[in-house]
DNA sequence: CGCAATTAAATTGTATAAAATTTAAAAGGT
DNA sequence: ACCTTTTAAATTTTATACAATTTAATTGCG
């Protein structure tokens, strides 16, 4: 037997991964995203490009740096996202006229009119989930407490 | 005003991202796997690869079926990572005798070696993160009771 | 047996993610 | 004004994810 704090058993168990709160965290985002999968064909976004969009008809004119603090995505993973949204004619990029490092997007006439289509996604999900809305209302406040604590600064 | 159920404003408040349960799962899951970074870094595996890593100690000797089944990842995710691990020199992929279709994942020496430098990493994890075990614990619990609900068939 | 249906991996194609680096613009001190 | 530092996007590289399809092996049914 150890004669330290912590035993073999015990750093053992630790290892297994239903013991972790991070696995299940990561498969569970990994699952309810592929049931907003065959909802978010029918308006044509894949489910990152979904919250992007649902992150710019709360506030668009932002940075791109502010929409990824939003999102907690960074250039890296947005860059190549946003071209996509332009592309397809949701939104448009512009420099900042102030700031020409700053790249400001902008939801276009058709990007706006979007978020009808999209009315109807978190009830049909909800639906689709057979969870209680006080489950799911209590459950989302403490994994965003656990986001802030673990939050990269 | 609307007549029905549920009202525009209703509506409005459901799209928004700080409602999301989705949004706030997937948003905690990256930030967590970031945490692992430095620490994984050391021992020169992924997050993913980390997590098979789990699974494999405790138990080898699988198919890519089972332990996709275990991770919640399929044969599209798996193949590579393993065909990875493998040029790693940390597991064997070999056809299973009796069928053919299937292929066994098993530990080598090496990869079952790896778990003693694996022992820290989740007491270092749980320092850094700045929350109780008894929150961890039935958080876990919870999502996890989500995570069967959502997953798919 | 013979063959249609099923199953397990692998492959293909598209879209993320994020670390690390690069580029260009702005800020700030001397 | 000059130059170092900082900052915002973009780029590069590596590694996931997963839907959809393909390939090959096995099952099951008539």
């Amino acid at each position: 037997m150890e004669h330290g704090n912590v035993s073999d058993e015990e750093r053992d168990a630790a290892l297994k991964l239903e013991n972790q709160l991070c696995f299940a965290v990561y498969a569970c985002s990994r699952e309810m995203t592929k049931l907003y999968h065959p909802l978010l064909k029918e308006i044509g976004l894949t489910y990152t490009q979904y919250v992007t969009m649902l992150a710019l008809w709360e506030k668009d004119q932002v940075t791109v740096k502010e929409l990824g603090a939003r999102l907690y995505l960074d250039s890296g993973t947005l860059t190549p996202l946003l071209k996509k949204l332009e592309s397809m004619g949701l939104i448009t990029r512009s420099r900042h006229k102030a700031d020409e490092r700053s790249v400001i997007i902008a939801l276009t006439k058709q990007g706006t009119e979007m978020k009808e289509k999209a009315r109807e996604i978190p009830a049909k999900l909800y639906g689709q989930s057979g969870i209680s809305l006080e489950e799911i209302h209590s459950l989302r406040q403490r994994i965003t407490e656990l986001l802030t604590k673990v939050q990269q600064p």
